[in-house]
DNA sequence: CGACGACTGTTCAAAATCGGACAATCGGCT
DNA sequence: AGCCGATTGTCCGATTTTGAACAGTCGTCG
């Protein structure tokens, strides 16, 4: 059972290099999105939610110290710590793969890529940014009281003066709650 | 491996009541309280943690209706829905024993009793406190969040600043929680 | 060393939540 | 039907929580 990747955002300065990507992403992924600037990162990443991003190392010309690359990431993670980011880069320098992974990058990739290489990176990544949300989430304090909450009512029958009860709330309160997480 | 039976109240109008059972269970428990009226039960209760409460059916002289019995179960109920307890009665009515027991009474043993069936019921009932403690815990958005704020630190090794981020938090209600459960 | 970025701990006015109270409704029992 | 206790849904002034801001600390790197 192959799981389908979810939407994947590509990030280069090279249409060319977006034109290559999408090609070789397009039957393999749900949607895949394109831009030539990292400037507009935050407001798509907030639009939707990427499984992947593909993130060019270098963006300002003669320049490649990899630092636009490795802001970009700092801008992803910023935004959703559990997405991962894939590097793609023409320059196959060590100290900067190194450092791009110690920073949290999912994989680096070499231009021009063969495609089943690429297609394997972003579907690691995927799998990655998948298990990493899985964590996430039970950590997160609102949808762990909201399965509380779900749990407690269930356990009660619907009874939510009892519920409320178990839950440690007053039935106004648990009513608030109720109404916050939509139930 | 028995384990030891926690504190246990004993209320009856009879002194003598009061003092045999002190002596059936003594041997039995952590400690054994005893009061001739039910009238400060709520004050007792919320003194101690007991594992169980031995209660009298019939208070009022010349009625055997045990009204006053299971107005004492409501009022423990009220007070801790999780604890566990056991009727004495001297009268075996059928039906008074149904409607206890359908109340959520623990148990039900006649007047005299013998000594051991007494403890077998008070460490049966005691096993039931616990467990119901067990479930109800499972329940308390108190202790939801304390275990999912313990476990977001203990994943991010005593990081605050992620730890919050992770529970969807700011860093300073972060604190406040923290604060709140002694952490 | 000195600068820099990340993290910490606390403050305070604004905003959200709290819970006791109320009237209405439900469900069981005679 | 009529009663009564339990439950529901909502209200509002009192209380608590919130989060941006600030100053201080720690560790790292040139």
């Amino acid at each position: 059972m192959t799981e389908l990747v979810g939407p994947v955002l590509v990030v280069d300065d090279d249409p060319d290099v977006l034109h290559a990507a999408w090609l070789a992403l397009k039957a393999e992924t749900t949607r895949v999105e394109t831009s030539t600037g990292s400037a507009v990162l935050e407001t798509l990443l907030k639009a939707d939610r990427f499984d992947v991003v593909l993130l060019d190392m270098n963006f300002a010309l003669g320049d490649q110290s990899g630092r636009e690359g490795l802001d970009g990431l700092g801008r992803i993670q910023a935004v959703d710590p559990a997405l991962s980011v894939v590097f793609m880069t023409a320059y196959g320098a060590l100290s900067l793969a190194v450092e791009a992974l110690k920073r949290g990058g999912a994989d680096f990739v070499l231009k021009p890529w063969r495609n089943d290489k690429l297609v394997a990176a972003v579907r690691a990544a995927a799998a990655r940014t998948r298990e990493a949300r899985r964590v996430e989430a039970a950590f997160d304090l609102d949808a762990v009281e909201r399965a509380a909450i779900q749990r407690a009512l269930e356990h009660h029958r619907g009874n939510i003066s009892r519920a409320a009860a178990a839950l440690g709330l007053t039935r106004a309160a648990l009513y608030r709650r109720m109404a916050k997480h939509g139930l």
